[in-house]
DNA sequence: CAATGATGGTTGGTACTACCAATCATGTCA
DNA sequence: TGACATGATTGGTAGTACCAACCATCATTG
């Protein structure tokens, strides 16, 4: 790592603030902090349990139980108890939860075309390429699997 | 912009949730939120009028007047009189302001690494040149050098 | 040059995000 | 069956962000 980099987080970091004013606007039209759009994005594809769902997103339970009221509310989330475990609390998605995260997923795809379309074909899946190992973090070391030998 | 392009999206998404992630991590730290730490970045080679700045970022007036309030009240930021216009503020940096900001800048260097380092050198370049047209947007017309003719 | 309106900032009120500490219910284990 | 651990919620505090109302200064214009 030298400072040679420093072009190169740059971007990185001008790129996340980008995408960031985009969804924080897209959710600001639809009354969704984007922490709740992290949430709806999280459990698209799966029901999660409170605590599962906080160490996931870095937050306190206690941060999660407001969250997950509010978007309860708005009959976005709900809850149910686990069948195994009584403590638990399981969240997920309702369908109208699942109608918004689709809308806003195009919104989002809308709001980046301008930006890509500055690159051609060939360089968009380059840009792709070249991201992926940066946010696919190396398993860790008893996950990985066996060298072969 | 066809659907192929869901895998830069994704990409993009990832990287600045890694980025937002890093920075929220290490603006926690010091105290500080994403948003007082975009002010730091702002501020850093110039000094800017209170609405100037929440333009720039995007924020409510009322909402600058307290982020300033309580970084002035930690020494980062300071207000002065505009020579030229007695309704403006201007806002700068003192040199706790400078000093936390190179600290910042420095650890956020180091978050990012392991992930840079995943590419190398030359991929890096290829990276930072590819997201280059990305975050920075087309001149408005009326400000685009007259072509030639 | 005084009245009017526009501009720049702050203040007050509300809602949400996020944390911590305390609490309550349920599970687990000695 | 206690005692302890775990999962979630509640209450309290600080910060972020908005809007509306306000005060001061500047700019116009009658």
């Amino acid at each position: 790592m030298t400072s040679d980099d420093d072009a190169l987080i740059d971007g990185l970091v001008r790129s996340a603030f980008q995408v960031m004013g985009a969804l924080t606007r897209i959710g600001a039209e639809h009354d969704l902090s984007l922490t709740q759009l992290r949430v709806l994005g999280i459990l698209r594809d799966r029901r999660a349990r409170m605590t599962e769902l906080a160490a996931h997103l870095g937050l306190d339970k206690s941060t999660l139980s407001g969250l997950v009221d509010r978007a309860e509310r708005r009959g976005l989330l709900a809850r149910g108890r686990n069948p195994g475990d009584g403590r638990v609390v399981d969240v997920f998605m309702t369908p109208a939860g699942h109608e918004l995260a689709e809308r806003v997923e195009e919104q989002l795809r809308r709001a980046l075309a301008p930006a890509i379309e500055r690159l051609d074909r060939g360089r968009r899946d380059d840009l792709a390429g070249l991201l992926e190992p940066l946010v696919t973090p190396p398993l860790p070391v008893e996950a990985r699997p066996a060298p072969r030998r």
